[in-house]
DNA sequence: ATTTGATCTAGAGCCAGCTCTAAGTTGTAT
DNA sequence: ATACAACTTAGAGCTGGCTCTAGATCAAAT
């Protein structure tokens, strides 16, 4: 339904990010060269639409430009490099679990301070600044 | 038990940061500037350590160091600016469960494609790059 | 014909949170 | 006495992901 080629503006408004952003991908080799026209300007075609729709997908999921990379490379390679790209979802899995233990105990410890901080008197000091500062000092992931 | 007052280098390894990062704590104004002995060296009192130890602890729960200004603020102004504080963990506490949710899908979809990926047979195309490559491109919180 | 708006390139700037460099001073060990 | 480590300052550099500027060119509308 959607009559590709589109210019860069086009192509923007599509996807809600601006003309510079389109050309920063294009400049750190995430987006191919787009062809020109005769006037020197950038005609997106519908394949380069797909992979900008693959890239905003992968950041939605969390992947940074880099590993969208990747995985654009694993998919230009071969129509199957199945363990290559099993790996980076594996890690970027791995990583996911690893900020969702961390967020459910973070929840946990800010609500209880928010709650004892509710709950507690008029001439009580805070209880959200004795929380934190009396907390354990561990590395977390960062 | 330890002996504050402590040099630069032994706060540094003490709290697993670089020399550089204390410094440029003092520069932003997170931490008050130091006291210096007679040849001009950083001496840091149990004070400076337990802001230290606070703001330590509060980028563990994802304060950023300009929400920590803001906490340490609140600190000073009065031992207790409850509803201040009260504001700042609840808004924390907000994002926190925001990235939770986000996550918990996530973790869902990605584990989904990895088994995808694995129960798919040898001539197959990987249900991994299909997956990003067909899922909605939809805004995320970022 | 002129203005407006979209596009082009090259390159600088921004934010967070460091991280490092250079050139100089001081404290400690041998 | 001299080497070496730890410290000082001011300021530059880094990563990631944009974001913007300047100056030029080009296309469409009045």
């Amino acid at each position: 339904m959607s009559l590709t080629p589109s210019s860069i503006g086009a192509v923007a408004e599509k996807f809600g990010v601006t003309v510079h952003t389109l050309r920063y991908y294009e400049k750190i080799g995430l987006l191919a060269p787009i062809s020109k026209n005769s006037a020197g300007r950038r005609v997106y075609s519908s394949s380069d639409i797909e992979r900008l729709h693959f890239i905003k997908r992968a950041q939605r999921m969390h992947f940074s430009l880099k590993e969208i990379s990747a995985l654009l490379e694993v998919e230009r390679n071969s129509s199957r490099q199945k363990p290559q790209a099993q790996k980076l979802v594996a890690e970027k899995l791995g990583e996911i679990e690893d900020s969702l233990q961390d967020l459910i105990i973070l929840k946990e410890d800010l609500s209880n301070m928010l709650n004892a901080c509710l709950s507690s008197g008029e001439g009580e000091d805070c209880p959200i600044i004795e929380g934190i500062g009396k907390g354990p000092t561990k590395d977390a992931p960062r």
